[in-house]
Formats: C-alpha cells, structure tokens, sequence
DNA sequence: TTCGTTACCGAACGTGTTGTTCGATTGTTA
DNA sequence: TAACAATCGAACAACACGTTCGGTAACGAA
C-alpha cells in the first residue's frame, strides 16, 4: 500500500478516535475528522464510504487486536494461548484496564453503543468457548444460545459499571464480581 | 389544554411512533414526522424543541405507564399492585408480550438504543425494591448498586433475547430463564 | 354572538452536513 | 525520466435542521 494511503488512512483513524474521546459518535462530523487529521475531504471519501463504514472498520481493528478470533487452522494461537483458554476474562479486564489502544476511553459510557454492539458480537463468539463456566450452574439447562447471550452479556454488563463506577476495584475483584455474577 | 393543541400533540406521538416501527431513530426526519401526522413544520418545534425531546417525551409516556414509579405515598397503588410485589416482572414481561403500547415494535432490535437506555433507567428503580431476588446467592456479598444494575441488566439481556428469537418462550418460561439467569 | 387570544399553516430563509466532482499538484514506482 | 496514483481544495447539489412571519381558523370567556 502507498505510503500516502497509509499516512492518510492512520491520521484519520487517529484524528477520530481523539474526537470519539471527547463527543458522542453522532456529534462528529466528517469536517470535524478531516480538520483533525489534515487531510482533503475528497481523501477521506477516497479511503471510507461513509462516517459509518469508518467507526466500522476503526472496531474491527480494535477488537481484532484483542480477540484475535481468527480461524488460523494450523497455529491456534491467540493472546491469551500464553495461559490457556481458562482465563480469557480476566485477561480481557486486564487488557481493557491497560488501556491497550484506548479502547477504555472508546468505551467509557458517553460513548456510542455502537462500539458496545461490536463488542458484544466479539464476545459472543469467545463466549461459545466459555461455556464451561456455567457448568453445576441451574442456568446449564437452558439453551445454548441463551448461555452464550448470557456470558457475552454480564460480562459487558459488568465492565460497564466498573467503567462508570471508576475502575475502583482490582482485576483480581472485577473478574471475581464477573465470575459470580454469570 | 386546548384541544389543538392535544390533536396535534397526539398525531405527532402516534406518527413517530409509527415511523419508529420501521426506521432506525437517526433515519427518522422531521419531515417525515410533520407528513405522517399531517401538521405543520412550525407546530412541530411549538410542540418539540428537537427531535430528541419527542423520543424522550415518548419514553417517558410509555415507561411511565408500566412502571408508574410515582411517589404517591396516599396511595402506594401501581398497576401491578393486584399481586402485590412479588411478582413484579413476570408482570413486565406479561405487558411485554401482550404489546402494550405497541411497546414490543418499540423495543425489537433493529429500534434505538436510546429506548433500551429509558427502559434501564427505570428498571433500576424498579429493581431497588427487587434485591429480595437475590437472597441465598453468591452475589449478595457484592455491593448494593452493583445488584440493582445486575438485576437491570440481566432483565434488559434476556428480554432482548427473547424478542430476537420470536418470543417463543411462554411468559411462565421467560420468567423461569430470567430467574434462573440472575 | 362577539371578541380577544391562541394555535396552526405553509412558505421561505439561513445554516450546517453530506457526499461528489474536477482540475491542479505532489509523491511513488519502474 | 515518465507513467501512474493519491492528495488537495474549492465548488457543488441535495438534504435536514430550526426559525421567522403574515395570514387563517379554532377556541373560550363575556
């Protein structure tokens, strides 16, 4: 790809991810983005269709790098392979609370539902592979797709709070309120 | 209150909402409102500061008639006051189901978060008088407003599931997963 | 019924945003 | 160097917003 494109395409995702710091996803304009990252309005027609296509796409980075849900037949290797698929939550908070690629800020509660809506479709899939959490649970004999909802839900539930509450407690006591939540 | 004044009142209500059964909120135009209910730009904004104000006006309309939160301390009498506190949700999802309202429309997926945001709201309050429910639960430990939200939540998730997936479940099954999900 | 008040109409207006177009300019690659 | 691709910036039409205003019709109290 052309170093131009590159440069083009990174200020914009910069210069709107700053700007989704500060205003709701809906009081951004495409004026706003472009002033922000320099760049011609034509240019930014030129790399996204719309101002949609680009929150779309700026998610799918984003979830991409923590979930890494890919399909990598030969090496099943995601971040978390370092200790095993058991503790993928707890690594979720941890990665969240680090702040790894601003995503705190993204989701703080001012925020669009829109990057909670990509959220959860990610971690609807990681929950398909959760489900043991439920196990000697009553809520076990319900339908599947009713646990995995469920999983996908509390957990953003809860990051949620903790969030807005003010990330007041530990991983070690957010995964634990998480775990006996479920 | 004039009787004008209530017509077109009216109209513009039953207008949005008609058109919020088919259109996403952000795709709803004032236009589109002042045709469908047949009055004039100008008395729109008489009515209505913005659109925003209508859909909040109209959530407000809505929960009010099914949560009836009031204060009335003459008479602590809500619409659900037949069977006493106890079962104050499968009572919701009762008036749900039976499309009070026209609230499932409303309230099905491809509608506004903002609606699911008023609904929450009002079911944490609900849920304040609620945390009987969780008794004998790990999760009494956790702190109160914690609880209250978890309850919300969980009540919100599983009611978004249950209209994503058709309303199959009877109000007796529904109510059964939501309580087993808590 | 009369009369002052109030709401409504509808057209027009200024403003802001969107997405497109086009010619000129600059960077990239072979 | 030459061909190509990306960018710039200005301008444009289309649309939506929220406001204004003069004229009209409905209301309600005397």
């Amino acid at each position: 790809m052309d170093r131009r494109q590159r440069k083009s395409r990174e200020a914009i995702f910069r210069a709107f991810e700053e700007l989704l710091k500060k205003r709701d996803f809906a009081h951004i304009t495409v004026g706003d983005i472009i002033e922000k990252a320099d760049v011609g309005r034509a240019t930014f027609y030129a790399h996204f269709e719309t101002k949609e296509f680009l929150l779309k796409e700026l998610c799918e980075e984003l979830f991409c790098h923590i979930f890494d849900m890919e399909d990598n037949e030969h090496s099943h290797r995601h971040i978390f392979d370092c200790d095993g698929e058991e503790n993928v939550f707890p690594h979720l908070f941890t990665h969240i609370k680090q702040n790894d690629n601003n995503l705190l800020s993204l989701l703080s509660s001012s925020n669009n539902e829109i990057f909670f809506g990509y959220f959860k479709d990610n971690l609807r899939k990681l929950s398909k592979s959760q489900l043991h959490l439920l196990e000697g649970k009553e809520i076990e004999k319900l339908p599947e797709d009713f646990r995995i909802n469920h999983i996908a839900s509390v957990f953003v539930e809860v990051l949620r709070w903790w969030i807005d509450t003010g990330l007041k407690e530990s991983i070690e006591e957010i995964t634990e309120y998480f775990y006996i939540a479920l």
